[in-house]
RNA sequence: AGUCCCGUGGUGUAGCGGUUAUCAUGCUUGCCUUUGGAGCAAGCGACAGCGGUUCAAAUCCGCUCGGGACUACCA
């Protein structure tokens, strides 16, 4: 540990742990999923403020799926969950833990609770539970099976252990205070009855302990020393400390922090799911979504999502973090490792008058400026290429330095360019442009020494490949889609978040790039090759544009 | 309305009685450049308000204002 580095409050709080020893020095942290649907961005954050500390102090961090409701989970979530943990860099070792694992030692504790008659078997239904619970402003009245005596309330809570009893006609309930002020106090249920097949421990229980009552549990059969959760749990402090002192077992320590919002996206899982299930967008795992898999199709690099955790901080403060950031953080990440090949994603054919035809010349191109060990590569030059469009103006603004006519630029690693004569179509458009090019500046470097004010990226017409690419920008069109309160956050999903281009040309070097491999498209941005890519038809996802400041000068004006 | 929590540049974040109020992101400008990328340099921009304690308050106390969480047999 950096002690000269800032410190958060809850590395505040475990420094001082650590001071007085209250866990004899161990510290132990978990994420605590609950299998019913996808990681996003939200759960990485949780994951690495968990594992994070856990790392950093030398400690233990469980994955511990936290499965006490079958109704909502399922199979696949788990195996997904377990992917993306491991993906993210979240190192759990040998500890991959379920709540249900641990469903006897729960009811055993229970039935210690029933017999200090602190626990009572509840014959209300859910309806009738909810009107004797009160309000915020008006206090509850006691169950009517309040003071049942602890040999029937034993008995009852074995026969609903076996199953004589239907689902939802009795739970277990804590017997705290009816008219605390805090409503988690008031006599919260423990047990419910659910008859259902769980995906972990199947059949084997058709009562499920509620969250209240088992987390606390799990954490402290872990030996857990500081529960991180996030702030929602604040009110649920009281209780957890309840259960433990009441049942007087090993007490760890909760701690919330706020859940980490970002800035034109959701962080919900019930509204993420409901995009997908509407197909508002491509699955789970659409690149624009903010789950895991999400980010990881679209070429986000774990490295990339925990700086970004890192970046954000730990507070207790309700937030928004710039999806700036986010971006920052992958280009960050991204310029150090990626390959850099040329792609032109809008062409504009050239044809150079004073190039041989038919001959292939291969130019020396380094792979990364920022990496000298990524070495170099070689890329074909030819009498026709393409260019960016937007790299041609024919009358060039102010400030436009790049090619127009009588203009000459540098051909990235190849030869100055000199712009002669444009062809347009009948409507006027540009659609070729005749060039020369001064065949001494081969690899770039004028001659003379005369200064060329823009390099421009560009591929052979004929030894090129042709690709699709698929472009993503910010799913929705507001900083904060919950926000607005006259508004369904689907009002404002962004119509121009998702564009594919066809026909893009790339050099032949991404022939050999594997699925989920990036590369940065020169003077473009970071992409990488989807899933759906196929042997002869290469995919790329545009994982973030390069920061473009004449972009930005444009937008100014 | 009740309980609990939280207010530092646009957005996040540090600060723990004495600082030119930190860092990042963002934005602006300059330098450099075979990516208008990267890098480097400079600049912009904040202590919610009011009282009190103190020689001294972003830091401690009180009030006001503002924001958030909570009324599932979900987690």
């Amino acid at each position: 540990m950096d002690e000269s580095q800032s410190r958060d409050f809850i590395r505040q709080v475990i420094d001082e742990d650590l001071k007085t020893g209250k866990y004899d020095g161990r510290v132990h942290t978990r994420f605590p999923p609950e299998p019913n649907g996808y990681l996003h961005l939200g759960s990485a954050k949780a994951i690495w403020v968990n594992y994070g500390i856990a790392d950093e102090y030398g400690g233990k961090f469980n994955l511990r799926f936290d499965d006490t409701n079958p109704i909502a989970e399922e199979k696949e979530f788990i195996d997904s969950i377990v992917e993306d943990v491991k993906w993210l860099g979240a190192d759990f070792e040998d500890r991959l833990l379920f709540s249900s694992d641990y469903f006897q030692q729960m009811y055993d504790y229970a039935i210690d609770l029933i017999k200090k008659g602190k626990a009572y078997v509840c014959d209300l239904n859910a309806e009738d539970m909810k009107e004797y619970r009160g309000d915020y402003n008006t206090p509850g009245k006691n169950s009517p099976n309040r003071e049942r005596s602890v040999e029937e309330n034993l008995d009852l809570f074995e026969r609903m252990k076996k199953g004589e009893f239907p689902d939802g006609s009795k739970t277990l309930r804590a017997k705290i205070d009816m008219t605390h002020p805090n409503m988690n106090m008031r006599d919260p249920p423990m047990y419910r009855i659910l008859h259902a097949t769980h995906p972990h421990s199947g059949d084997e229980w058709c009562i499920y302990p509620i969250y209240d009552w088992a987390h606390g549990l799990e954490d402290s059969i872990e030996g857990i020393t500081h529960s991180l959760c996030s702030i929602e749990f604040e009110n649920h402090r009281p209780l957890y400390d309840w259960f433990l002192d009441e049942l007087d077992i090993y007490h760890p320590q909760q701690i919330e922090f706020a859940r980490m919002n970002v800035s034109y996206t959701i962080m919900s899982k019930r509204f993420l799911k409901e995009l997908v299930t509407k197909e508002l967008v491509n699955g789970w795992d659409d690149p624009r979504m903010p789950t895991i898999c999400g980010m990881r199709r679209r070429g986000y690099t774990p490295e990339a999502v925990k700086e970004f955790c890192y970046r954000a901080g730990i507070a207790k403060k309700a937030n928004i973090i710039a999806f700036e950031l986010l971006e920052a953080c992958v280009r960050d990440d991204l310029n150090k490792k990626a390959s850099r090949v040329m792609g032109v994603l809008d062409p504009l054919k050239i044809v150079i008058d004073n190039f041989p035809e038919g001959e292939i010349d291969m130019l020396d191109a380094i792979n990364n400026p920022e990496d000298p060990d990524a070495g170099s590569r070689q890329v074909p030059f030819t009498r026709e290429i393409f260019i960016e469009r937007a790299d041609f103006m024919e009358e060039p603004v102010k400030k436009f330095f790049r090619l127009a006519p009588g203009r000459e630029v540098r051909l990235r690693y190849a030869y100055l360019l000199t712009c002669n004569d444009i062809i347009k179509n009948d409507a006027g458009d540009v659609v070729e442009l005749h060039c020369s090019v001064d065949l001494d500046s081969r690899g770039g470097n004028a001659p003379d020494g005369r200064k060329v004010k823009a390099t421009i990226h560009w591929v052979s017409a004929t030894e090129s490949i042709d690709t699709e690419i698929r472009l993503y920008d910010r799913l929705f069109t507001v900083e904060n889609p919950m926000g607005e309160k006259d508004h369904d956050y689907k009002e404002f999903i962004n119509p121009d978040s998702f564009k594919t281009l066809a026909g893009c040309k790339v050099e032949p070097a991404v022939k050999d790039l594997e699925h989920g491999d990036t590369v940065q498209f020169e003077r473009t941005g970071y992409f990488c090759v989807d899933p759906d890519s196929t042997d002869g038809n290469i995919i790329f996802n545009r994982t973030v544009g390069l920061r473009d400041s004449w972009a930005r000068m444009q937008k100014g004006k």
